[in-house]
This record gives structure tokens, C-alpha cells and sequence, in this order.
DNA sequence: TTTATTTAATGAACATAGTTTAGTATATAG
DNA sequence: CTATATACTAAACTATGTTCATTAAATAAA
């Protein structure tokens, strides 16, 4: 290996375990207790160094919302083995509101926090939520066509079902949700599913 | 006017000269470009001072959620004017989201910011909130109860209408719906509650 | 091998933030 | 006229994101 190219693995490594290291910190204390400071006391590096490979926290904010996308899109290929277009869409609906609820930490950085929002701007054309985009919607057009789903224009379906669960993980996550008794909470969020796909979809039988 | 009661109004005064300073600077910078220090600078006191009149900063954002409920409570009523059920139920979601287009600070304080969480938790009744819910929940028995909504229990059907409404709300005003044009992402809006909506209610005719 | 140059890393500093404390005027009460 | 309570603030403390001049280390040139 040339010495460019092993400059260029070191600096990927260096990325790699500063993004390692912020998603920890992440994790143990929540975003509101995690500095650049904080990242760089973990590595045990200067909080300057942290500046050689990521231009600000939003930049590291921004990949790893992009490791989220990547975990999001893997995680719901899981649907595809389902061939019944009627139950996919609700497994669909399952996968992604387990994923936000099981990662809230990713699900923020994708959907919710403005942190990354800068730089997805920047970019002229923002791939990884796009293809996460894509992804929804070949599906709903799926469900359309079998006729599972009634007929409208595909992005206007698409983004029903994505406002609607992530309206749920949102209030979930941002506890806007405390009038629920803790033990009642997920049979609503079930039970809401249940509704709005039941009477959306048209069940053929 | 007693003197106690004096200081009592001087204290309300000074409250809310600092409320509305704040929000005032919300509205034209964005929250994340003030501060305690402008707020102070704004009204012409010390930064000090305000921690005479608010604990923290986070019973700033509670003391402006709670205004902002109070204005999305009272817009509401509008509603009840409106004596067809079903025309009621589609006016319902779209007062909820022009409220929320058009507050997107206040919405964001009431549904989405962190600030204000801890201070709603502290309240063993967080009455405000919970009035809000209770008119929703008020509501959406009566569009249950005319045959509008299918029957089930009422905080599923509630929460599936919130979850819907707040998706809607949040994707916008998080920036987290980039990949619309935004000459087109009006109607998608339109078009995604008319789809949900005439699919959940089952439109007597 | 010695010297020059690029690269990697950092210490120290800057500006700003939320918050606390000790202290100073001012108004009220005795 | 003194003593006390009230309203306010300057200054400090801790912590943040970020920048810059400087040093140490690795590489290239001589």
C-alpha cells in the first residue's frame, strides 16, 4: 500500500474512531452531555484534532445520522420476505417504528434534531435519505397496486404513512406522551397502528 | 392597591417584559441564537436579573409553551363552530396544521423541543397540556359517536389523529421534507390528509 | 547522514453560554 | 434616623464550539 493511500486509511480510521467514540457518549449520556471536549477526552486526543477531520459538530453530527440511514435501510429490507402486499404494509409500519423506538438516539439524528439539517442542505442531492425515500415509496406503490392501498398520487401516500409513524415516534421520543400511563402506552401506539392502517387500507377479501 | 399586591403585579410585570422580550427574539433569530445574555441586553437589565423572575432557562421555554397552548386552545374553538361532524373532523386537522405552519416556534416548544420536558414532568398535572388533549379527545367521541370514525377505544383514535397531525407538522418544520419541491409540497400536505382522512372516516352517505 | 519540508497534533486563547454569589443601592418599617 | 427587606448587578465560575500559532514527528531531498 502507497503512502497516500495509508494517509488516507489513517484518516478514515481517525473518522471512524471519532464517530465511534461521539455515538458512545451519545448513547451513555445523551446528546444535551456530549461536547467536543467530551468526544475528545474519549479518544484521548486534543478537542483541536477533532477539527482536522471534521469540519464542526454539525459535520459530525451529519455522518452519523448517516450511519442511522444505513442501519434504517438495512434494517427494513426485512419486509421484502414478506410477499403479502396486505401484510408487509403492516410489518412495514412495525419495522419502522421499532426501529425509531429501539434506536431513539439514530431516529432523532435522521428525523428530528436540526444538527445535521445544514449539511443535508448543502448537498445538492442528499442520497442516503433519498434512497430511504425510495425505498417507501416503491413499497406504498406495491400496496397500491395490489390493491391493498387506494389510489392517489405515490408521494401523497407515501408521506401519509411516513407522517403517520413518524408522528408516533416523534411524540414517543420527545415524551409528549406522559398522559399515557407507561403501561398503557404501547397498546395505543398498537392500537393507533391498527386503526389508520385497517381503515386506509382496503382490505381485499 | 395593597403594597404586597404592589410587588406582586411589579413581579407579573417583569415576567412577562421578559416573556415576551424572549419570544420576540425567538421569532426573529431562531432559538439558537439567544440567549439568556440577549434576553437580559433586550430589556435593558442584567442577566442576573432574570434569574429573579425564572428558575432557569427551561422555565423560560415552559413559561412560552404554556402562551403557546393557550393560543392553539383558543384558535381551536373555532372548530366547534362548524356542526357537521364530518366537515368538523377535516377542519379539526386542518386548523391543527395551519397552526402549526404558521407558529412553527410556538409548535415546536409545545411538541418537539426538549427544553420545556423537564418542567412538564415536574407537574404531577400538567393541566394546560392536558386540556388540549382532553378537547381533542372531546372531539374525536363526538366523530366516533355520529358514525363519522369507526369505533374503538377513544385514546387510540385520538392518538392516530395526533400522530397523523404532528407527523405532518414536525416533518415540515424539521426541514425534513427536502425532497419536495416546494411548489408542490403544499399539496402533498393537502393530499395526504384528504387520503387518510376520507380512508379512517367512514363517510356516511 | 544531514537538512528541508510536509504532516499530525496540541496548548492556549477567543467568544459565547448558563448560572451563582457577594455586594450595592434603594425603598420600606420600626 | 436606624435597621431591614427588596431590586438589582458586577464579576466570577464552569463549560461550550472553534481558531491559530507552535511544536513534534515523519518523510523527502541533499
Amino acid at each position: 500500500m502507497g503512502i497516500a493511500e495509508r494517509r488516507e486509511a489513517g484518516k478514515k480510521r481517525m473518522q471512524s474512531l471519532i464517530l465511534g467514540a461521539a455515538m458512545k457518549l451519545f448513547l451513555e449520556k445523551g446528546f444535551d452531555n456530549v461536547s467536543i471536549r467530551r468526544i475528545a477526552e474519549k479518544i484521548e486526543y486534543s478537542p483541536a484534532t477533532i477539527y482536522l477531520y471534521y469540519k464542526d459538530k454539525s459535520d459530525i453530527l451529519f455522518a452519523l445520522q448517516a450511519m442511522g440511514f444505513e442501519k434504517f435501510y438495512t434494517e427494513q429490507q426485512a419486509i421484502l420476505s414478506e410477499k403479502d402486499m396486505w401484510k408487509r404494509l403492516r410489518k412495514h409500519a412495525k419495522v419502522y417504528l421499532s426501529f425509531a423506538l429501539k434506536n431513539p438516539e439514530y431516529y432523532d439524528l435522521m428525523f428530528i434534531m436540526r444538527g445535521p439539517v445544514k449539511k443535508m442542505k448543502e448537498k445538492k442531492e442528499w442520497e442516503i435519505g433519498r434512497r430511504s425515500y425510495e425505498f417507501l415509496k416503491k413499497n406504498v406503490k406495491e400496496y397500491m397496486d395490489t390493491g391493498y392501498l387506494k389510489k392517489t398520487n405515490l408521494d401523497v401516500a407515501a408521506f401519509a404513512f411516513w407522517s403517520l409513524t413518524h408522528g408516533i415516534a416523534s411524540l414517543v421520543i420527545r415524551d409528549r406522551c406522559i398522559m399515557f400511563p407507561d403501561n398503557h402506552l404501547n397498546a395505543i401506539i398498537e392500537g393507533s397502528l391498527d386503526f389508520v392502517m385497517e381503515s386506509i387500507a382496503k382490505k381485499k377479501q
